[in-house]
DNA sequence: ATCCGGATTGGCAGCGCTGCCAAATCGATG
DNA sequence: CATCGATTTGGCAGCGCTGCCAATCCGGAT
């Protein structure tokens, strides 16, 4: 009867993979095998526009029948507005960026968008980079990892005219939109959780400040607030390694080395933090007695140390999903800040 | 002299942000202001074909006025192939997806394609969802974790004739090309080297095995293994929820309570060990001599605990930039088996 | 039977770019 | 100064889809 399904594998009867010959099916093949025209196919599928319901039957039987996928490529360039949102991050190897990640692409696909991912190993010229080339996607927004951008990002970003939102950090100014928290206040929270506690001989344990500048800020902030309690870091440990447990591990071995009358050891981040904590099961230092040990983040794993760490919980994921929520929603720029939870633990 | 320059911000005067008004900048804006055809940007843009110094020079000079980004929408549109890879896990929540993309996108960036990420959820009816969404973005190929596709997702796959690459196991009969290790033989040689330090009283620790395949590959093979050894798993605890440092801490708690005199727990993965010698440590049970724990994965974690864990090292990174390689490279169908390294550690 | 308003439908011009091909240009040669 | 091959360049037809607009259809009112 009809020429239309014998088109499905076109000049290629192999069968399975190897599509080689095979032309790829358009929705004017899935118009032609419905008899309907281009745009009714077009609206059926998108259901936008109205069309009976015999006309929907026809299409969609046509659809399964051909196996007709939708080429988003041509849709986007054709229609005005993409649905995609580009994300960019520093790091996959630390696990707060997978949860910001998390958050980000539930809450997107449930408005139906896309998100496409770029990694900048903490290097402000490779986000540079990565932001080329995601705007060349023409996305809906972008949404990036902190306040602190090169020249060159900051000018992209702005000429491109699309929504951005800057994610983890509201300690300075902000592009457009901002979802995060106080990094130096959550330093300034934790020097003085410490100094409350009685601790006085404080060292810093962290991983390279010049390229992370949020650890970089609770940094200032945790230095600012011993200072105000009339203390001073007794000492202090950078690894130039990012933050790892291995970092945290013998960072401590190090400072200890240098300073042992140390009373409380604060480090860039909870993962630095459990290698603190082994170093110190490994030596038979007690918790917090001899040595109190202090984190950022509030990982799950932390909660479950033998002795919970003490340690401040950073709301990543919902940092995330709410950055998706307001890049879709389209609404003036804005500062939210969700705020941190200083969790006592059993270290410190 | 020359009207090009003024259509950059083209009926918006009032400077950064709010591009509302503002026409995008195109290739052809581009041309106009170079005096040169459309085809030479194209060309001299993508450094394709020929053209003189001279033409380079006016072209570059052109884009920098008008900070033209290209629109890669309509690039791919017009070229045949897609230079767009989706990659589809299940999960962002445990470190060994986001190694895995970490390789595969550091591989994929080399070879100048960009990469499309998804996140199943470790549900089957969900990966064929979002293999069908990152299809219609006509990609150039497509990363799948594992070897177990619901008919729809294999159907679909099958249809595009885009090339696949199965991810992380090689127990069983793939689609196109698999990179990955054998998780049977990961759980055989585990068992192996439990019963060969002389373990009898050994319970498994372990997720939720119906949605994650893999552990239960390595799961089965830990058994048979195990019986060849004339051994028998002398009692097992499955969480219901994925597996984390808390499933594992609570997992041996629940264990023990039920097999006090169990000599060697077996987890699904590194995170649930740890979480295991975290529940040691609490309850002040000597590792490995009352209780002998073995992990799977070989995460940083393990290596720094005060006894580095017993486990098995996958290579996670290089699978991902193998397949990406291969992917790229567009060979045949072929089967990698990057195998994985036992790691005796000090907790078994 | 005729007319009317709303629902439904099809045609077609782009979206911004690439690939093809023909035209123009250049430099060296006869 | 004409000629020829190689290099460089521009024009333009799509890629597959959406959005607009005009055409058609339908059921009830006149």
């Amino acid at each position: 009867m009809d020429e239309g399904i014998n088109e499905v594998f076109a000049a290629d009867e192999e069968g399975v993979r190897d599509g080689a010959g095979r032309r790829p099916i358009t929705l004017a093949d899935v118009a032609r095998e419905a008899r309907v025209g281009e745009s009714t196919v077009s609206r059926v599928l998108r259901s936008h526009g109205s069309f009976s319901e015999k006309t929907r039957a026809r299409v969609e039987a046509a659809v399964a029948r051909l196996g007709y996928v939708p080429n988003r490529i041509a849709g986007t360039l054709a229609s005005t507005g993409s649905r995609l949102i580009g994300i960019v991050i520093p790091s996959l190897t630390n696990i707060v960026f997978p949860d910001l990640l998390r958050g980000a692409t539930a809450a997107l696909e449930q408005e139906g968008f896309q998100s496409v991912i770029a990694v900048t190993d903490y290097d402000q010229d490779r986000e540079e980079a990565v932001v080329g080339s995601l705007l060349s996607w023409r996305p809906a927004g972008l949404i990036v990892t902190g306040l602190e951008h090169n020249p060159g990002t900051r000018r992209r970003l702005l000429a491109s005219g699309v929504r951005v939102a800057e994610l983890l950090d509201t300690d300075g100014p902000g592009l457009d939109i901002v979802v995060g928290y106080s990094n130096r206040a959550a330093g300034e929270a934790s020097a003085r959780h410490l100094a409350g506690r009685g601790y006085r001989r404080i060292g810093y344990i962290g991983h390279d400040l010049t390229k992370d500048r949020r650890a970089a800020k609770r940094y200032a902030g945790f230095r600012d607030a011993l200072g105000e309690a009339g203390l001073a870091l007794v000492g202090e440990e950078r690894v130039a390694s990012p933050s790892s447990v291995e970092a945290g591990r013998h960072g401590l071995e190090s400072l200890l080395a240098r300073v042992p009358d140390l009373d409380a050891a604060y480090f860039s981040n909870d993962d630095m933090a459990l290698g603190g904590y082994f170093h110190c099961l490994a030596h038979g230092l007690a918790v917090p007695e001899r040595l109190a040990l202090f984190g950022y983040n509030g990982l799950d794993v932390g909660r479950l140390m033998p002795q919970p760490l003490a340690t401040i919980r950073t709301p990543r994921v919902e940092a995330g999903a709410t950055a998706a929520r307001l890049l879709c929603a389209g609404g003036p720029a804005a500062v939210v800040d969700l705020g941190f939870e200083l969790i006592e633990g059993a270290t410190a």
